[in-house]
DNA sequence: CTGGGGAGGGGGCCC
DNA sequence: CGGGCCCCCTCCCCA
């Protein structure tokens, strides 16, 4: 038997370690985002030392704090807390008091945190009983402290309320300053209202790219970045939705979209009359921008300049000195330079670049964990020595190696033109470039290299915030789109917004009662084609769920169709096409329920291309006619 | 209760 | 990279 044995220093020195991968994203798996500011931690780390993160990182990768209740400064102290034990010294008018961070702490329920700062005011004669039994520090504490429930508590009821370990409700004050103030620069232009602030410099809203302006007119401005004093926002109020995934409706809650309660009083929501969407929370729309960029992988710096410079217009509106440097650390951000920068580790207390009272220092610190920024490439290419902040960029990049690799080893073209040496079809000069796994052909070749992408196992695009992998990056950014509750486009006549603009293109129908998906069987039409599709399946298969056989007649219809009327999808067709010499050969007539069977699954499909390959094969959907004329129900 | 239609939303994929 | 379309899943409503 091995005596029991232990290194003293283990516990201490496995935090520190932690602490080390923390301040540089290494195998961090949840975002916290605290307003305007984002930070990265291990769950483990956070459940261990507090059962309201714990709560919330079992559900979510990505988890949004209520600003109102913890404010960026504060959480970073105490998530400096959890990392290490220690409370910072607090620095004279820059750091958060004491009151605030214990009132975090109590939110958070980190009763360690608590326990401490009740010390330290206890110590400095700060901290008094108050009413109801609970303990309060005097002063700032109750500052901003309220009963709300944090906002990401809205997305799912499991999670529970956080129950300050000793606080007793306060009223409702002023929320916690955060000093965003100084992040507020950077607003849309866009005051329809006259509402923005006067003495705010009002630059051109930073590029959202994972949004889009709506076609929609007024009535859709794409992110509420109109600002309307805090007396006449209201949130935007949509009937609840409750198969929003968890993260998606922490986001849009957290980000004052459209997923909150409706009016009490029942009247339709404020979108629905086409008033336009109300304003979030000063400060919000920072934060999500420099969320998008952040997870876009775009440069800060170009936001953060924008930010300083219109913090430096504001100071000059009021006619101040001559503007501190703006921050030169974070020119660093955008280029690729892969050497890792020690500045941007906020636990190193570097004395470099901006004091750490500097507010863009202060939150957009944090951001700087964003692994590309901060220059930390841990996952290295071994042939060619690159860096990569995540597995999953090695990963895509190796994966893009082998490929260009393969070719040129072996010798072999590159993907390229195809050309049938035996018979160079129409197709195969419309489309000369074929897929060597699955045999499609395009007309260009990252069209090509694009579909191959869906062969290979590794997808190259992971989502930052869920983890999902993509094939296609647009296909990515679309999904961070549901992520982040961006819905640009906008109806016009009901307010209902969209992720997509083909859905509000869908949606207008319901307006206009149009309904140009004809059923060719019996004659019910449609608004949107996915629902005809849905009725052909319910004509082609009976009840028993198998085909009714009811299919040659409706294939029969199909060609009768005028092209405009098709519903069939294109390659769909062309299949479909590529089979009907059976229907020509009297001993394969056979092989017609097969047929039958293949196109009852693709029947009722749309439109364009298949109209044109029918039209070019008209021979073959005569004799199509025909034969299946004769095998049709009379 | 069930089937069918309407509609919102997400992912895949091609242009 | 964005737009557009297709396919699928799902929910809700109603007969």
């Amino acid at each position: 038997m091995l005596d029991a044995m232990e290194v003293p220093s283990h516990a201490r020195q496995l935090l520190l370690q932690l602490n080390t991968q923390r301040t540089k994203g290494f195998l961090c798996d949840v975002i916290i985002v605290v307003q305007n500011a984002l930070f990265r931690a291990h769950k483990n780390i956070l459940a261990a030392s507090s059962a309201y993160l714990k709560a919330l990182v079992v559900h979510d990768n990505l988890i949004n704090l209520d600003h109102e209740m913890v404010s960026p400064g504060v959480f970073r102290l105490v998530l400096d807390f959890i990392y290490t034990g220690r409370l910072g010294e607090g620095e004279p008018g820059g750091e958060p008091s004491l009151g605030a961070v214990l009132a975090a702490a109590s939110y958070l329920q980190v009763p360690d945190l608590v326990a401490l700062c009740k010390k330290r005011l206890k110590r400095s004669g700060k901290y008094c009983h108050l009413r109801g039994g609970g303990y309060g520090p005097c002063g700032k504490l109750g500052r901003g402290l309220r009963t709300s429930t944090p906002v990401i508590q809205a997305c799912y009821g499991g999670t529970p309320r956080p129950v300050p370990l000793d606080l007793p409700p306060t009223e409702p004050g002023v929320p916690l300053n955060t000093q965003c103030g100084e992040l507020y620069a950077s607003v849309g232009p866009r005051h329809p209202h006259g509402l923005c602030p006067p003495e705010r410099a009002c630059s051109p809203p930073c590029g959202l790219d994972l949004s889009k302006k709506s076609p929609a007119g007024p009535t859709a401005p794409l992110l509420p970045t109109d600002r309307l004093h805090p007396s006449e926002a209201r949130e935007p109020s949509l009937p609840p939705r409750h198969d929003s995934p968890p993260g998606s409706a922490a986001l849009l809650a957290a980000h004052g979209n459209a997923y909150q309660e409706t009016s009490p009083g029942g009247d339709p929501p404020d979108h629905f009359r086409g008033s336009p969407p109300s304003a979030e929370p000063p400060g919000r729309a920072e934060g999500r921008e420099l969320l998008y960029r952040w997870m876009k992988h775009e440069p800060l710096s170009s936001y953060l300049d924008e930010c300083e410079a219109d913090k430096e217009a504001e100071r000059e509106d009021k006619g101040e000195g001559s503007p501190a440097p703006a921050p030169t650390r974070y020119a660093s951000v955008e280029s690729h330079d892969l050497e890792p920068d020690p500045s941007t580790s906020e636990e190193t207390g570097s004395s470099e670049g901006p004091s750490p009272t500097d507010p863009l220092d202060r939150y957009c610190g944090h951001l700087a964990y964003e692994p590309e920024s901060l220059g930390d490439n841990l996952y290295v290419c071994i042939p060619c020595g690159k860096g990569f902040p995540s597995s999953e960029q090695l990963n895509a990049h190796v994966e893009a190696h082998t490929e260009e690799e393969l070719y040129h080893k072996a010798g072999a073209e590159p993907p390229g033109p195809f050309l049938d040496k035996s018979s160079p079809g129409l197709g195969d000069i419309l489309r000369p470039y074929r897929c060597a796994s699955c045999d499609k052909a395009y007309k260009d070749p990252a069209t090509l290299r694009q579909h191959e992408k869906t062969h290979w196992l590794t997808r190259p695009y992971p989502c930052t915030i869920c983890g999902k992998k993509f094939t296609q990056r647009g296909t990515m950014t679309r999904h961070m789109r549901s992520h982040l509750g961006l819905k640009p486009f906008a109806c016009d006549a009901c307010g209902m917004r969209f992720t997509r603009q083909y859905r509000l293109t869908e949606h207008m129908r319901i307006h206009s009662g149009e309904k140009p998906y004809e059923c060719q069987v019996c004659g019910g039409k449609f608004a949107q084609q996915r629902n005809l599709i849905s009725h052909m399946k319910m004509h082609t298969a009976g009840p028993d769920g198998k085909p009714k056989l009811e299919l040659p007649d409706s294939l029969y219809a199909m060609a009768r169709l005028p092209p405009d009327q098709l519903g069939l999808q294109p390659d769909k067709v062309a299949e479909l096409l590529s089979h009907t010499h059976f229907l020509s050969d009297p001993k394969a007539m056979e092989s017609l329920y097969p047929l039958a069977k293949f196109t009852a699954e693709h029947l009722g499909l749309s439109q364009d291309k298949a109209a044109e390959v029918l039209g070019q094969a008209p021979h073959l959907h005569l004799d199509a006619a025909r034969t299946i004329d004769r095998y049709s129900p009379t």
